[in-house]
DNA sequence: CAGTGGTCTAGACCACTAC
DNA sequence: TAGTGGTCTAGACCACTGG
Protein backbone atom coordinates (compact mmCIF):
# COMPACT_ATOMS: atom_id res chain seq x y z
CA UNK A 1 0.00 0.00 0.00
CA UNK A 2 1.72 2.92 -1.14
CA UNK A 3 0.76 6.00 1.03
CA UNK A 4 -1.23 8.59 -1.14
CA UNK A 5 -0.79 11.99 -1.39
CA UNK A 6 -1.54 14.24 2.08
CA UNK A 7 -3.89 15.83 0.15
CA UNK A 8 -5.72 12.75 -0.74
CA UNK A 9 -5.26 11.47 2.76
CA UNK A 10 -7.15 14.69 3.98
CA UNK A 11 -9.69 14.40 1.65
CA UNK A 12 -10.51 10.75 2.93
CA UNK A 13 -10.48 12.41 6.51
CA UNK A 14 -12.60 14.58 5.86
CA UNK A 15 -14.76 12.10 3.36
CA UNK A 16 -15.07 10.08 6.27
CA UNK A 17 -16.27 12.14 8.98
CA UNK A 18 -19.43 13.36 6.17
CA UNK A 19 -20.00 9.27 5.61
CA UNK A 20 -19.77 8.76 9.49
CA UNK A 21 -22.09 12.04 10.19
CA UNK A 22 -19.85 13.80 12.06
CA UNK A 23 -20.78 16.47 9.51
CA UNK A 24 -24.07 16.38 8.74
CA UNK A 25 -25.62 17.90 5.35
CA UNK A 26 -25.32 21.55 5.63
CA UNK A 27 -22.47 21.41 8.28
CA UNK A 28 -19.54 24.19 7.38
CA UNK A 29 -16.85 22.65 7.44
CA UNK A 30 -13.83 24.59 9.34
CA UNK A 31 -12.09 27.16 7.51
CA UNK A 32 -9.09 26.73 5.60
CA UNK A 33 -6.81 28.55 7.84
CA UNK A 34 -8.40 26.05 11.20
CA UNK A 35 -7.68 22.96 8.15
CA UNK A 36 -4.11 24.45 8.00
CA UNK A 37 -3.55 24.09 11.41
CA UNK A 38 -5.35 20.60 11.98
CA UNK A 39 -3.45 18.83 9.70
CA UNK A 40 0.09 20.69 9.60
CA UNK A 41 0.28 21.45 5.38
CA UNK A 42 -0.23 24.63 3.86
CA UNK A 43 -2.97 25.98 2.80
CA UNK A 44 -2.76 25.51 -0.82
CA UNK A 45 -2.25 21.39 0.11
CA UNK A 46 -5.84 22.07 2.00
CA UNK A 47 -7.48 23.57 -1.07
CA UNK A 48 -6.21 20.55 -2.95
CA UNK A 49 -7.93 18.30 -0.81
CA UNK A 50 -11.08 20.27 -0.38
CA UNK A 51 -11.18 20.45 -4.10
CA UNK A 52 -11.73 16.57 -4.25
CA UNK A 53 -14.69 16.60 -2.33
CA UNK A 54 -16.31 19.13 -3.94
CA UNK A 55 -15.40 17.45 -7.23
CA UNK A 56 -17.31 14.42 -5.64
CA UNK A 57 -19.93 16.08 -4.89
CA UNK A 58 -19.96 15.90 -1.55
CA UNK A 59 -19.21 19.59 -0.27
CA UNK A 60 -20.19 22.90 -1.95
CA UNK A 61 -18.84 26.50 -1.63
CA UNK A 62 -21.52 28.59 0.10
CA UNK A 63 -21.26 32.37 -0.29
CA UNK A 64 -18.95 34.69 -0.32
CA UNK A 65 -17.42 37.37 1.64
CA UNK A 66 -17.07 36.73 5.63
CA UNK A 67 -19.49 34.14 6.61
CA UNK A 68 -18.83 32.21 3.75
CA UNK A 69 -17.04 28.67 3.28
CA UNK A 70 -17.28 25.02 2.58
CA UNK A 71 -20.92 23.32 3.65
CA UNK A 72 -21.76 19.41 3.52
CA UNK A 73 -23.91 19.34 0.14
CA UNK A 74 -27.91 17.60 0.96
CA UNK A 75 -29.22 16.76 -2.02
CA UNK A 76 -32.96 16.05 -2.78
CA UNK A 77 -33.86 13.95 -5.05
CA UNK A 78 -36.69 15.02 -7.72
CA UNK A 79 -38.68 12.01 -9.31
CA UNK A 80 -39.72 12.91 -13.07
CA UNK A 81 -42.02 10.06 -14.70
CA UNK A 82 -40.92 9.29 -18.20
CA UNK A 83 -42.93 6.96 -19.43
CA UNK A 84 -46.93 8.49 -18.78
CA UNK A 85 -45.98 12.20 -18.95
CA UNK A 86 -47.12 12.30 -22.70
CA UNK A 87 -49.21 9.46 -22.89
CA UNK A 88 -51.67 9.42 -25.29
CA UNK A 89 -54.74 10.86 -24.21
CA UNK A 90 -53.25 11.72 -21.08
CA UNK A 91 -55.33 14.55 -18.82
CA UNK A 92 -52.59 16.86 -18.54
CA UNK A 93 -49.77 18.07 -20.10
CA UNK A 94 -46.24 17.25 -20.52
CA UNK A 95 -45.60 20.80 -17.99
CA UNK A 96 -48.46 20.34 -15.77
CA UNK A 97 -47.37 16.59 -15.85
CA UNK A 98 -43.75 17.68 -14.51
CA UNK A 99 -45.56 20.70 -12.28
CA UNK A 100 -47.91 18.11 -10.38
CA UNK A 101 -44.82 15.66 -9.83
CA UNK A 102 -42.61 18.69 -8.21
CA UNK A 103 -45.98 19.72 -6.36
CA UNK A 104 -46.49 16.00 -5.12
CA UNK A 105 -42.77 15.89 -3.37
CA UNK A 106 -43.54 19.33 -1.43
CA UNK A 107 -41.89 21.44 -3.80
CA UNK A 108 -42.51 25.01 -5.74
CA UNK A 109 -42.48 24.95 -9.40
CA UNK A 110 -41.93 27.31 -12.19
CA UNK A 111 -41.12 27.41 -15.63
CA UNK A 112 -40.36 29.76 -18.25
CA UNK A 113 -40.63 29.48 -22.13
CA UNK A 114 -39.04 30.76 -25.30
CA UNK A 115 -39.06 30.33 -28.55
CA UNK A 116 -36.98 31.28 -31.51
CA UNK A 117 -36.55 29.87 -35.28
CA UNK A 118 -32.76 28.17 -35.56
CA UNK A 119 -30.86 26.13 -37.88
CA UNK A 120 -31.14 22.81 -36.51
CA UNK A 121 -28.39 21.00 -35.18
CA UNK A 122 -26.84 18.46 -37.02
CA UNK A 123 -27.71 15.86 -34.77
CA UNK A 124 -31.31 17.20 -34.22
CA UNK A 125 -31.75 17.02 -38.21
CA UNK A 126 -30.68 13.75 -38.06
CA UNK A 127 -33.20 12.62 -35.69
CA UNK A 128 -36.02 14.42 -37.19
CA UNK A 129 -35.12 12.99 -40.53
CA UNK A 130 -34.04 16.55 -41.91
CA UNK A 131 -31.41 17.42 -44.06
CA UNK A 132 -28.50 18.76 -42.43
CA UNK A 133 -29.20 22.74 -42.26
CA UNK A 134 -32.47 22.50 -42.44
CA UNK A 135 -34.74 25.41 -40.23
CA UNK A 136 -36.55 24.43 -37.35
CA UNK A 137 -38.06 26.25 -34.34
CA UNK A 138 -37.03 25.71 -30.83
CA UNK A 139 -39.25 26.30 -27.60
CA UNK A 140 -36.81 26.34 -24.70
CA UNK A 141 -38.27 25.40 -21.43
CA UNK A 142 -36.63 26.04 -17.81
CA UNK A 143 -37.76 24.96 -15.18
CA UNK A 144 -37.64 25.82 -11.62
CA UNK A 145 -38.18 24.41 -8.47
CA UNK A 146 -38.16 26.66 -5.13
CA UNK A 147 -36.84 29.24 -7.28
CA UNK A 148 -33.38 27.18 -8.66
CA UNK A 149 -32.90 26.19 -12.33
CA UNK A 150 -33.71 22.38 -11.93
CA UNK A 151 -33.68 21.38 -15.81
CA UNK A 152 -33.87 22.84 -19.50
CA UNK A 153 -36.03 21.31 -22.25
CA UNK A 154 -35.02 22.27 -25.37
CA UNK A 155 -37.82 20.69 -27.93
CA UNK A 156 -37.18 20.89 -31.86
CA UNK A 157 -39.67 21.22 -34.65
CA UNK A 158 -39.38 20.94 -38.30
CA UNK A 159 -40.28 23.60 -40.13
CA UNK A 160 -43.10 22.23 -41.91
CA UNK A 161 -44.72 21.37 -38.68
CA UNK A 162 -44.31 25.24 -37.57
CA UNK A 163 -45.80 26.04 -40.27
CA UNK A 164 -48.78 24.20 -40.20
CA UNK A 165 -49.40 24.62 -36.47
CA UNK A 166 -48.01 27.91 -36.06
CA UNK A 167 -49.10 28.06 -32.04
CA UNK A 168 -45.75 26.45 -31.48
CA UNK A 169 -43.85 29.46 -32.20
CA UNK A 170 -45.70 31.14 -29.61
CA UNK A 171 -43.52 32.05 -26.79
CA UNK A 172 -45.51 30.86 -24.06
CA UNK A 173 -46.87 28.02 -22.43
CA UNK A 174 -49.67 26.19 -24.44
CA UNK A 175 -52.56 25.34 -22.07
CA UNK A 176 -53.32 21.79 -23.46
CA UNK A 177 -49.56 20.89 -23.53
CA UNK A 178 -47.62 20.41 -26.99
CA UNK A 179 -48.51 17.07 -27.76
CA UNK A 180 -52.14 17.49 -27.49
CA UNK A 181 -52.07 20.86 -29.57
CA UNK A 182 -50.58 18.32 -32.48
CA UNK A 183 -52.67 15.45 -31.58
CA UNK A 184 -55.99 18.21 -32.59
CA UNK A 185 -54.09 18.93 -35.45
CA UNK A 186 -53.92 15.10 -36.73
CA UNK A 187 -50.36 14.74 -35.20
CA UNK A 188 -51.02 12.31 -32.94
CA UNK A 189 -47.57 10.89 -31.45
CA UNK A 190 -47.78 7.44 -31.07
CA UNK A 191 -43.90 6.64 -30.10
CA UNK A 192 -41.02 7.60 -28.45
CA UNK A 193 -37.39 7.04 -28.14
CA UNK A 194 -35.19 7.50 -25.33
CA UNK A 195 -31.76 8.16 -25.03
CA UNK A 196 -30.44 8.94 -21.52
CA UNK A 197 -26.60 9.98 -20.90
CA UNK A 198 -24.44 11.76 -18.44
CA UNK A 199 -21.83 14.47 -18.53
CA UNK A 200 -20.19 17.35 -17.02
CA UNK A 201 -21.73 20.21 -18.05
CA UNK A 202 -20.61 22.91 -20.71
CA UNK A 203 -19.74 26.71 -19.44
CA UNK A 204 -23.25 27.43 -20.70
CA UNK A 205 -25.15 24.75 -18.95
CA UNK A 206 -22.72 25.90 -15.47
CA UNK A 207 -24.23 29.50 -16.11
CA UNK A 208 -28.34 28.37 -16.86
CA UNK A 209 -28.41 25.83 -14.66
CA UNK A 210 -26.43 27.38 -11.60
CA UNK A 211 -24.39 24.66 -10.90
CA UNK A 212 -21.22 24.43 -9.13
CA UNK A 213 -17.89 22.16 -9.83
CA UNK A 214 -18.83 18.22 -9.29
CA UNK A 215 -22.10 18.48 -10.62
CA UNK A 216 -22.20 16.09 -13.41
CA UNK A 217 -25.71 16.88 -15.56
CA UNK A 218 -28.24 14.49 -16.83
CA UNK A 219 -29.09 14.54 -20.99
CA UNK A 220 -32.59 12.97 -21.70
CA UNK A 221 -33.16 13.12 -25.56
CA UNK A 222 -36.60 11.81 -26.74
CA UNK A 223 -37.41 11.35 -30.32
CA UNK A 224 -41.66 11.94 -30.41
CA UNK A 225 -43.66 10.08 -33.64
CA UNK A 226 -46.43 9.95 -35.20
CA UNK A 227 -47.19 6.47 -36.79
CA UNK A 228 -45.73 7.95 -40.23
CA UNK A 229 -43.13 10.65 -39.50
CA UNK A 230 -40.83 11.92 -36.65
CA UNK A 231 -42.50 15.24 -35.19
CA UNK A 232 -40.17 16.54 -32.50
CA UNK A 233 -37.11 15.69 -30.99
CA UNK A 234 -36.30 17.41 -26.87
CA UNK A 235 -33.19 17.21 -25.29
CA UNK A 236 -33.74 17.95 -21.60
CA UNK A 237 -30.70 18.81 -19.60
CA UNK A 238 -31.17 18.27 -15.60
CA UNK A 239 -29.08 18.65 -12.36
CA UNK A 240 -27.65 15.23 -12.32
CA UNK A 241 -27.60 14.76 -8.68
CA UNK A 242 -31.21 16.19 -7.95
CA UNK A 243 -33.10 14.45 -10.76
CA UNK A 244 -34.06 10.89 -11.40
CA UNK A 245 -36.04 10.08 -14.16
CA UNK A 246 -38.42 7.25 -13.69
CA UNK A 247 -39.84 4.27 -16.32
CA UNK A 248 -42.29 1.96 -15.93
CA UNK A 249 -42.12 -1.05 -17.81
CA UNK A 250 -44.79 -3.47 -18.10
CA UNK A 251 -46.99 -4.27 -15.36
CA UNK A 252 -45.34 -3.04 -12.06
CA UNK A 253 -48.62 -3.36 -9.92
CA UNK A 254 -46.70 -5.34 -7.37
CA UNK A 255 -44.09 -2.67 -6.97
CA UNK A 256 -44.65 -0.66 -4.10
CA UNK A 257 -43.63 2.61 -5.41
CA UNK A 258 -41.73 4.89 -3.42
CA UNK A 259 -41.07 8.69 -2.71
CA UNK A 260 -37.24 7.98 -2.20
CA UNK A 261 -34.94 6.54 -4.65
CA UNK A 262 -31.31 6.73 -5.74
CA UNK B 1 -18.07 41.99 -18.21
CA UNK B 2 -15.94 41.60 -15.74
CA UNK B 3 -12.56 40.16 -16.96
CA UNK B 4 -12.30 36.38 -15.90
CA UNK B 5 -9.32 35.38 -13.75
CA UNK B 6 -6.67 34.07 -16.34
CA UNK B 7 -6.92 30.74 -15.90
CA UNK B 8 -10.16 30.65 -16.86
CA UNK B 9 -9.66 32.38 -19.62
CA UNK B 10 -6.74 30.34 -21.19
CA UNK B 11 -8.98 27.58 -20.44
CA UNK B 12 -11.26 29.07 -22.73
CA UNK B 13 -8.67 29.67 -25.40
CA UNK B 14 -7.86 25.93 -25.29
CA UNK B 15 -11.14 24.78 -25.04
CA UNK B 16 -12.10 26.97 -28.02
CA UNK B 17 -9.41 25.05 -30.09
CA UNK B 18 -10.69 21.81 -28.98
CA UNK B 19 -14.40 22.72 -30.28
CA UNK B 20 -13.23 24.63 -33.45
CA UNK B 21 -11.32 21.24 -34.09
CA UNK B 22 -7.68 23.08 -34.12
CA UNK B 23 -7.03 20.04 -31.67
CA UNK B 24 -8.79 16.76 -32.53
CA UNK B 25 -9.75 13.89 -30.64
CA UNK B 26 -6.63 12.36 -29.76
CA UNK B 27 -4.22 15.30 -30.17
CA UNK B 28 -1.89 16.01 -27.38
CA UNK B 29 -1.81 19.11 -26.00
CA UNK B 30 1.62 21.17 -25.54
CA UNK B 31 3.32 20.41 -22.65
CA UNK B 32 2.44 22.56 -19.12
CA UNK B 33 6.24 24.22 -19.50
CA UNK B 34 5.26 25.33 -23.39
CA UNK B 35 1.85 27.05 -22.22
CA UNK B 36 3.47 28.30 -19.57
CA UNK B 37 5.65 30.20 -22.14
CA UNK B 38 2.41 31.26 -24.10
CA UNK B 39 0.09 32.52 -21.73
CA UNK B 40 3.27 33.95 -20.04
CA UNK B 41 1.86 32.36 -16.71
CA UNK B 42 3.12 30.52 -13.90
CA UNK B 43 2.71 26.95 -14.14
CA UNK B 44 0.31 26.41 -11.31
CA UNK B 45 -1.70 28.51 -13.35
CA UNK B 46 -1.52 26.81 -16.49
CA UNK B 47 -2.48 23.75 -14.40
CA UNK B 48 -5.63 25.28 -12.87
CA UNK B 49 -6.84 25.55 -16.60
CA UNK B 50 -6.01 22.17 -17.74
CA UNK B 51 -7.61 21.26 -14.46
CA UNK B 52 -10.99 23.15 -15.45
CA UNK B 53 -10.67 21.02 -18.91
CA UNK B 54 -10.23 17.66 -17.25
CA UNK B 55 -13.43 18.61 -15.17
CA UNK B 56 -15.34 18.98 -18.14
CA UNK B 57 -14.66 16.42 -19.67
CA UNK B 58 -12.98 17.19 -22.49
CA UNK B 59 -9.12 16.33 -21.84
CA UNK B 60 -7.52 13.73 -20.05
CA UNK B 61 -3.76 13.00 -18.65
CA UNK B 62 -2.69 10.25 -20.74
CA UNK B 63 0.49 8.08 -19.13
CA UNK B 64 2.91 8.77 -16.69
CA UNK B 65 6.44 9.75 -17.62
CA UNK B 66 8.17 10.71 -20.25
CA UNK B 67 6.26 11.18 -23.59
CA UNK B 68 2.80 11.12 -21.56
CA UNK B 69 0.44 14.37 -21.75
CA UNK B 70 -2.78 15.67 -22.17
CA UNK B 71 -4.60 14.54 -24.61
CA UNK B 72 -8.50 15.61 -26.37
CA UNK B 73 -10.54 12.93 -25.36
CA UNK B 74 -12.39 10.98 -27.85
CA UNK B 75 -15.90 9.20 -26.20
CA UNK B 76 -17.31 6.66 -28.22
CA UNK B 77 -21.04 5.63 -27.30
CA UNK B 78 -22.40 2.63 -26.01
CA UNK B 79 -26.37 2.20 -26.52
CA UNK B 80 -27.69 0.34 -24.23
CA UNK B 81 -31.03 -1.33 -25.17
CA UNK B 82 -33.11 -1.05 -22.02
CA UNK B 83 -36.75 -1.77 -22.93
CA UNK B 84 -36.23 -4.90 -24.28
CA UNK B 85 -33.51 -6.42 -22.74
CA UNK B 86 -35.18 -8.24 -20.88
CA UNK B 87 -38.92 -8.91 -22.34
CA UNK B 88 -40.21 -12.08 -21.02
CA UNK B 89 -39.55 -14.38 -23.25
CA UNK B 90 -36.77 -12.47 -24.93
CA UNK B 91 -34.49 -15.37 -26.81
CA UNK B 92 -30.99 -14.50 -24.91
CA UNK B 93 -29.80 -12.89 -21.60
CA UNK B 94 -29.48 -9.71 -20.60
CA UNK B 95 -25.96 -10.45 -20.51
CA UNK B 96 -26.17 -11.98 -23.98
CA UNK B 97 -28.48 -8.93 -25.02
CA UNK B 98 -25.82 -6.47 -23.45
CA UNK B 99 -22.78 -8.55 -25.57
CA UNK B 100 -24.91 -8.44 -28.57
CA UNK B 101 -25.13 -4.64 -28.67
CA UNK B 102 -21.30 -3.98 -28.00
CA UNK B 103 -20.45 -6.32 -30.88
CA UNK B 104 -23.09 -4.43 -33.08
CA UNK B 105 -21.47 -1.39 -32.39
CA UNK B 106 -17.75 -2.96 -33.48
CA UNK B 107 -16.55 -3.64 -30.14
CA UNK B 108 -15.46 -6.39 -27.99
CA UNK B 109 -17.39 -7.13 -24.89
CA UNK B 110 -16.36 -9.36 -22.04
CA UNK B 111 -17.43 -9.93 -18.10
CA UNK B 112 -16.73 -11.18 -14.73
CA UNK B 113 -19.10 -12.32 -11.95
CA UNK B 114 -19.40 -12.43 -8.46
CA UNK B 115 -21.59 -13.79 -5.94
CA UNK B 116 -21.56 -13.05 -1.91
CA UNK B 117 -23.61 -13.23 0.70
CA UNK B 118 -24.55 -9.85 1.88
CA UNK B 119 -27.07 -7.47 4.32
CA UNK B 120 -29.14 -5.51 1.64
CA UNK B 121 -28.38 -1.97 1.47
CA UNK B 122 -31.21 -0.11 3.40
CA UNK B 123 -32.54 1.38 0.36
CA UNK B 124 -32.13 -1.91 -1.38
CA UNK B 125 -34.11 -3.73 1.26
CA UNK B 126 -36.43 -0.87 1.21
CA UNK B 127 -37.37 -1.36 -2.69
CA UNK B 128 -37.41 -5.23 -1.87
CA UNK B 129 -40.16 -5.01 0.41
CA UNK B 130 -37.84 -6.53 3.08
CA UNK B 131 -37.07 -5.10 6.16
CA UNK B 132 -33.70 -3.33 6.85
CA UNK B 133 -31.05 -5.34 7.76
CA UNK B 134 -32.44 -8.53 6.21
CA UNK B 135 -29.71 -11.00 3.84
CA UNK B 136 -29.21 -11.27 0.92
CA UNK B 137 -27.77 -12.56 -2.10
CA UNK B 138 -25.91 -9.91 -4.49
CA UNK B 139 -24.43 -11.16 -7.72
CA UNK B 140 -22.09 -8.75 -9.18
CA UNK B 141 -21.28 -8.43 -12.81
CA UNK B 142 -18.21 -6.03 -14.17
CA UNK B 143 -18.66 -5.41 -17.98
CA UNK B 144 -15.52 -4.60 -20.31
CA UNK B 145 -15.63 -2.62 -23.74
CA UNK B 146 -12.07 -3.46 -25.07
CA UNK B 147 -10.71 -4.20 -22.47
CA UNK B 148 -12.05 -1.44 -20.50
CA UNK B 149 -14.40 -1.40 -17.37
CA UNK B 150 -17.52 0.16 -18.79
CA UNK B 151 -19.90 -0.91 -15.86
CA UNK B 152 -20.73 -2.48 -13.01
CA UNK B 153 -23.94 -4.18 -12.11
CA UNK B 154 -24.91 -5.07 -9.00
CA UNK B 155 -28.39 -7.18 -8.45
CA UNK B 156 -29.49 -8.08 -4.93
CA UNK B 157 -31.71 -10.83 -4.61
CA UNK B 158 -33.62 -11.90 -1.57
CA UNK B 159 -32.60 -14.57 0.52
CA UNK B 160 -35.55 -16.71 0.36
CA UNK B 161 -35.02 -16.54 -3.30
CA UNK B 162 -31.38 -17.37 -3.59
CA UNK B 163 -32.60 -20.48 -0.72
CA UNK B 164 -35.10 -21.50 -3.38
CA UNK B 165 -33.25 -20.90 -6.26
CA UNK B 166 -29.80 -21.85 -5.03
CA UNK B 167 -27.91 -21.35 -8.49
CA UNK B 168 -28.07 -17.81 -7.97
CA UNK B 169 -25.49 -17.97 -5.56
CA UNK B 170 -22.94 -19.24 -8.33
CA UNK B 171 -20.35 -16.72 -8.91
CA UNK B 172 -20.77 -17.54 -13.32
CA UNK B 173 -23.08 -16.56 -15.77
CA UNK B 174 -26.10 -18.19 -15.68
CA UNK B 175 -26.30 -19.50 -19.26
CA UNK B 176 -30.45 -18.90 -19.79
CA UNK B 177 -30.48 -15.45 -17.87
CA UNK B 178 -31.11 -15.07 -14.48
CA UNK B 179 -34.50 -13.88 -15.73
CA UNK B 180 -34.81 -16.94 -17.65
CA UNK B 181 -33.77 -19.03 -14.53
CA UNK B 182 -36.30 -17.55 -12.31
CA UNK B 183 -39.12 -18.11 -14.82
CA UNK B 184 -38.43 -21.21 -14.90
CA UNK B 185 -38.65 -21.60 -11.40
CA UNK B 186 -42.09 -19.59 -11.29
CA UNK B 187 -40.96 -16.71 -10.22
CA UNK B 188 -42.16 -14.55 -13.84
CA UNK B 189 -40.96 -11.06 -14.11
CA UNK B 190 -43.82 -8.99 -15.48
CA UNK B 191 -42.83 -5.47 -14.57
CA UNK B 192 -39.54 -3.13 -13.82
CA UNK B 193 -39.42 0.18 -12.48
CA UNK B 194 -36.35 2.10 -13.82
CA UNK B 195 -34.93 5.43 -11.88
CA UNK B 196 -31.92 6.65 -13.56
CA UNK B 197 -29.59 9.51 -12.07
CA UNK B 198 -26.03 10.62 -12.73
CA UNK B 199 -23.45 11.88 -10.09
CA UNK B 200 -20.24 12.05 -9.42
CA UNK B 201 -18.11 8.51 -8.74
CA UNK B 202 -16.81 7.59 -5.52
CA UNK B 203 -13.46 6.22 -4.62
CA UNK B 204 -14.51 2.62 -5.50
CA UNK B 205 -16.07 3.41 -8.56
CA UNK B 206 -13.31 5.03 -9.48
CA UNK B 207 -11.01 2.77 -8.94
CA UNK B 208 -13.03 -0.12 -10.16
CA UNK B 209 -14.18 1.64 -13.60
CA UNK B 210 -11.19 3.00 -13.72
CA UNK B 211 -12.31 6.94 -14.51
CA UNK B 212 -10.44 9.65 -13.69
CA UNK B 213 -11.72 13.56 -13.06
CA UNK B 214 -14.62 14.89 -15.37
CA UNK B 215 -16.38 11.47 -16.15
CA UNK B 216 -19.64 11.56 -13.94
CA UNK B 217 -21.40 8.07 -13.64
CA UNK B 218 -24.80 7.41 -14.48
CA UNK B 219 -26.99 5.39 -12.51
CA UNK B 220 -29.78 2.79 -13.60
CA UNK B 221 -31.92 0.75 -10.45
CA UNK B 222 -33.96 -1.29 -11.76
CA UNK B 223 -36.89 -2.98 -9.67
CA UNK B 224 -38.27 -5.92 -11.10
CA UNK B 225 -41.18 -7.89 -9.98
CA UNK B 226 -43.52 -10.82 -10.90
CA UNK B 227 -47.20 -10.37 -10.59
CA UNK B 228 -47.18 -10.81 -6.78
CA UNK B 229 -43.62 -9.32 -5.48
CA UNK B 230 -40.49 -7.63 -6.13
CA UNK B 231 -37.85 -10.32 -6.24
CA UNK B 232 -34.86 -8.23 -7.39
CA UNK B 233 -33.06 -4.85 -7.27
CA UNK B 234 -30.03 -4.27 -10.05
CA UNK B 235 -28.00 -1.29 -9.42
CA UNK B 236 -26.20 -0.88 -12.60
CA UNK B 237 -23.09 2.03 -12.65
CA UNK B 238 -22.09 3.17 -15.88
CA UNK B 239 -19.32 5.42 -16.92
CA UNK B 240 -21.58 8.36 -18.23
CA UNK B 241 -20.43 9.97 -20.70
CA UNK B 242 -19.83 6.77 -23.38
CA UNK B 243 -23.05 4.99 -22.13
CA UNK B 244 -26.22 5.53 -23.23
CA UNK B 245 -29.91 4.18 -21.92
CA UNK B 246 -32.05 3.58 -24.94
CA UNK B 247 -35.79 3.41 -24.26
CA UNK B 248 -38.72 2.59 -26.25
CA UNK B 249 -42.30 3.32 -25.82
CA UNK B 250 -45.32 2.67 -27.80
CA UNK B 251 -45.00 2.03 -31.17
CA UNK B 252 -41.71 3.46 -32.94
CA UNK B 253 -41.70 1.84 -36.13
CA UNK B 254 -41.84 5.71 -37.79
CA UNK B 255 -38.41 6.42 -36.10
CA UNK B 256 -35.18 5.93 -38.32
CA UNK B 257 -32.79 3.62 -35.38
CA UNK B 258 -29.22 5.25 -35.81
CA UNK B 259 -25.93 4.13 -34.11
CA UNK B 260 -25.22 7.55 -33.11
CA UNK B 261 -27.27 9.21 -30.20
CA UNK B 262 -26.23 11.79 -28.10
C1' DC C 1 19.15 10.96 -18.97
C1' DA C 2 15.75 14.25 -20.14
C1' DG C 3 11.11 15.45 -20.15
C1' DT C 4 6.64 14.61 -18.51
C1' DG C 5 3.17 15.46 -14.96
C1' DG C 6 2.31 15.12 -9.41
C1' DT C 7 2.80 17.23 -5.18
C1' DC C 8 3.86 20.82 -1.90
C1' DT C 9 5.32 25.24 0.16
C1' DA C 10 5.25 30.13 1.85
C1' DG C 11 3.78 33.97 0.79
C1' DA C 12 1.11 37.58 -1.61
C1' DC C 13 -2.87 40.41 -3.05
C1' DC C 14 -7.72 40.52 -4.13
C1' DA C 15 -13.10 40.82 -3.62
C1' DC C 16 -16.58 40.15 -0.94
C1' DT C 17 -19.65 40.67 3.11
C1' DA C 18 -21.29 39.83 8.08
C1' DC C 19 -20.50 42.04 12.10
C1' DT D 1 -12.80 45.80 9.71
C1' DA D 2 -11.94 41.21 10.17
C1' DG D 3 -12.56 36.80 8.21
C1' DT D 4 -13.87 34.20 4.36
C1' DG D 5 -12.51 32.02 -0.04
C1' DG D 6 -10.24 33.20 -5.10
C1' DT D 7 -6.22 33.79 -7.61
C1' DC D 8 -1.38 33.79 -8.61
C1' DT D 9 3.67 33.24 -8.17
C1' DA D 10 8.43 31.16 -8.10
C1' DG D 11 10.48 27.68 -6.81
C1' DA D 12 11.24 22.95 -5.12
C1' DC D 13 11.47 17.88 -5.09
C1' DC D 14 9.38 13.63 -6.63
C1' DA D 15 8.14 9.33 -9.67
C1' DC D 16 7.83 7.71 -13.82
C1' DT D 17 9.30 6.27 -18.47
C1' DG D 18 10.77 6.84 -23.56
C1' DG D 19 14.78 7.19 -26.08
Amino acid sequence: MATPPRYRAIAKALRDEIIAGVLQPGAKLPPETRLVERFGVSRDTIRDATKVLIQEGLVERSGTGRGSGMVVRDRLMLVFHASYAEEPGAPRSEADSWATDVRAQGLDPSQDFTCINVVLPDDVAMRLGEPEGAAGVLRRCVRYVNGHPSSIQDTYYPIWLADEVPELRQPVDIVQGTTALLAERGHIQVGYLDHTSARMPSPDETSLLRVGPGTPVLLKIRTGATRHRVVRVTIEIMVGDTNTVEYEIGDISAIRIEGEPA
